[in-house]
DNA sequence: CCAATTTA
């Protein structure tokens, strides 16, 4: 919680409310930075808010804003400046200090409730008291405005976003047609504009509410991953989520369709002879009809801007790669390169250990050697980092290459393309529709794009399975699978075991070196079975070291064995609490020399080339005086934090798999139980399995271990990016409506 | 129920 007055916004993002303001918390001292949702606060207002403090690596210490309610100022400091920040148009800082000189701390008063008598102040004419008055009165519709929607359970910084929407129609919009609010507002969804229909009485079964709801289930599942929802399905489900009877509904997706609130598109499905409906949010349809449209028109675009390797002696480059690299290309290794040398879209997947990474620097390398211009990119920073040190040419996560901002557009787009030769994307497996859309719109025409990444990993988090799609039967994108283990442990359970699963067969716990069950049904069994095998059985049977070298993966966040759970555990285990062990408490957590932890939030400031979300260390000193904790890297660095930069670390003694994706160890324990059912699904088991270098323990019941890898649950995704790709047809949509329209 | 990116 904290109180102060608004003194000034240093920035403002209008698209999102994004804010960045300094307040005066009235203790003395320098200003503080508060950032947030703050859109609609004024300078000279007192905020009460609630949030928690954190650090930003250039800005330093700041309060995150999570929520606020405002209050007027009382004092004539207060009222003084409030009045003169440019709120009330006709006021500006001098005025407001007349007006204040003469009517003191009732002055807001008096321009509410008479503000006839502005005429008193020294220097105030009649017409300006009446601009004055005006411009209250819009002030006091904002208020009424927001009176009106905090009656119906809206926050303040949302009710000010409705009122700059709609200005004097907010009430009307409001009480006649809320679920425009869900369209319109950023920061409103269904179920806001649902609780203040209730409000103002929309019968429960109008049509406006239907159709809303149907557009946000659509919206909901974007979350599981689907770019559409088959027309029945999404029937069915906005019937449960609404609870309203089916008829209602039909009418309802029927006048949806046709006023363009979704797009509704026959294609084909499993069964040829069976099209589905599918039913698209507008920005889904056309982001994936832009995106097959862009690889299509870079296929087959006349232009190549590696045009040099169309008549180049391979034996010849095979023979200075070798010099280069000091290695030869396996057979599919050297396709690969052909084919990102030679085609105009590419695509390079295998599992860990099949040489990805080899192929994609000698790629990058004779692209180089030709004088090419190459643009290399991953959707993490921290693969964007290993990317870096791989090929030794800078790589930028997709965000920053495009130059992406948060409710923004890319500055890179088709009207204005990167300029490259060859486009380079690793880990492409997390690439979702609306990245790779914005990412492939970027690439000019006759440039190249090579896509590379392990497609059995988990999918992205965004919605839709761009890799997935790309690879699949009949597209006519070209693409190469490395399916050759190189490693010295081809031979290993844990390489073994990686492919029984992939295939849905129930992993070999028995006779292997490197891979083991410990059995057992409960969740908190399981927890305590992990810590006995990470702190104890590890370390004495293969020498291991339990912080660096082991690490916990787990398919959840909560529950008795999820990663947080395991992590006061482990601490407890690892790391006690001792009478010489400095520690700093922060959030709800304790830090002290030792523990093993992980950044959460990219830093570029940090050590000498940024340290990056998913980084591991451990912690090598607590300085209590100057008030900082020190960090030794994975990656061998030494790294200083303020003990107000503690929200950037986490414990990592336990981590939950999606977290795992990229990183390899060792050493892997995963509990697997029936706790975690929801979330046991084949390429969850398979991601963690093949995070391990050397030996896997897997601790749980057989039951959740099969239910995991029978649930192939990657491909459940609904997605039309294959089938579009196949039909190989360009299809030109209609310019979204743009302001020139309304 | 899991999860990445980005703003001064």
């Amino acid at each position: 919680m904290l109180d102060a007055v608004l003194e000034r916004i240093t920035y403002a993002n209008e698209e999102n409310g994004y804010t960045v303001a300094k307040v005066d918390t009235g203790r003395g001292g320098d200003l503080v930075t508060v950032v947030g949702a703050l859109l609609g606060a004024q300078p000279g207002e007192f905020l009460r808010m609630r949030g928690r403090w954190g650090s930003h690596p250039q800005h330093g210490r700041q309060f995150q804003v999570e929520d606020y309610t405002q209050v007027l100022p009382a004092t004539v400091q207060g009222i003084r400046r409030y009045l003169g920040s440019g709120l009330i148009k006709g006021i500006g800082p001098r005025l407001a200090e007349n007006i204040v000189d003469h009517f003191g701390v009732d002055a807001l008063d008096v321009i509410d409730r008479e503000p006839e008598r502005l005429i008193e102040v020294p220097k105030l004419g009649p017409k300006r008291t009446k601009l004055i008055a005006a411009a209250w009165e819009e002030q006091r519709a904002i208020k009424e405005v927001m009176v009106f929607l905090q009656s119906v359970g809206v926050s303040t910084s949302l009710a000010v976003k409705i009122y700059k929407k709609y200005k004097d129609e907010s009430v009307d919009v409001v009480r006649r047609e809320p679920y425009r609010l869900a369209n319109d507002v950023w920061g409103i969804g269904f179920r806001t504009a649902d609780t203040i229909a209730r409000a103002v009485g929309i019968p429960h079964d109008a049509p406006d509410r239907i159709k809303a709801g149907l557009q946000y289930t659509l919206s909901e599942s974007t979350g599981d991953g689907h770019c559409y929802l088959p027309e029945q399905r999404l029937m069915a489900d906005a019937a449960q989520i609404l609870e309203v009877g089916l008829e209602g509904v039909i009418d309802a997706l029927g006048e949806l369709v046709a006023e363009e609130g979704v797009t509704r598109e026959e294609i084909p499905g499993d069964d040829p002879e069976q099209p589905v409906a599918a039913v698209y949010l507008v920005p889904f349809h056309r982001a994936e009809v832009s995106l097959s449209n862009q690889l299509l028109r870079l296929l087959d675009a006349d232009a190549d801007r590696l045009a040099a390797f169309g008549s180049v002696d391979w034996d010849a480059a095979r023979r200075w790669l070798r010099a280069r690299t000091g290695a030869d290309l396996a057979p599919a290794q050297d396709e690969a390169v052909r084919l990102a040398l030679t085609r105009k879209v590419a695509v390079l997947t295998g599992g860990p250990g099949c040489g990805k990474s080899f192929t994609v620097r000698s790629i990058v390398e004779m692209a180089a050697a030709k004088g090419a211009k190459v643009l290399l990119a991953a959707p993490t920073g921290r693969a964007a980092k290993r990317l870096t040190e791989l090929t030794g040419h800078p790589a930028a996560t997709v965000h920053r290459l495009l130059e992406l901002r948060p409710g923004g557009d890319a500055a890179f787009d088709r009207d204005r393309p990167l300029d490259a030769d060859l486009v380079v994307v690793d880990e492409a497996s997390m690439l979702d529709l609306l990245l790779a859309n914005k990412l492939a719109r970027a690439v000019a025409p006759g440039a190249h794009l090579l896509l590379v990444g392990d497609v059995d990993q988990l999918p992205s988090v965004g919605a839709g399975q761009v890799l997935r799609d790309l690879l699949a039967e009949g597209t006519p994108v070209p693409h190469v699978r490395l399916t050759h283990v190189f490693r010295q442990a081809a031979q290993s359970g844990v390489v073994t075991n990686a492919h029984r699963i992939n295939a849905g067969e129930f992993p070999q716990v028995q006779g292997l070196p490197d891979f083991f069950l410990f059995a057992c049904d409960e969740a908190e069994d399981a927890a305590k079975i992990t810590v006995d095998v990470v702190a104890n059985r590890i370390p004495r049977r293969f020498g291991l070291d339990p912080r660096v070298d082991v690490q916990v993966l787990t398919p959840m966040h909560r529950g008795p064995a999820g990663a947080g759970s395991l992590n006061g555990l482990l601490q407890e285990a690892l790391t006690p609490s001792g009478p010489g062990t400095a520690e700093r408490r922060f959030g709800g957590r304790v830090f002290r020399v030792g523990d093993k932890v992980s950044q959460i939030r990219n830093n570029y400031d940090k050590g000498a080339n940024g340290v990056f979300n998913g980084t591991l260390g451990v912690v090598t000193a607590l300085d209590p005086v100057e008030q900082t904790l020190t960090v030794r890297t994975d990656e061998g660095e030494t790294v200083s934090y303020d003990f107000a930069e503690l929200d950037e670390l986490t414990h990592a003694y336990a981590l939950t798999i999606h977290r795992s994706q990229g990183s390899e160890y060792p050493a892997v324990v995963v509990p697997v139980t029936m706790s975690a059912w929801m979330m046991l699904q084949r390429n969850l088991l398979y991601t963690a399995v093949t995070r391990a270098k050397k030996l896997v323990v897997l601790v749980g019941s057989k039951k959740a271990i099969g239910r995991a890898v029978h649930a192939a649950s990657a491909g459940r995704r609904h997605t039309g990016l294959a089938h579009r790709l196949r039909a190989r047809r360009i299809v030109t949509l209609a310019p979204p409506p743009g302001p020139a329209d309304a």
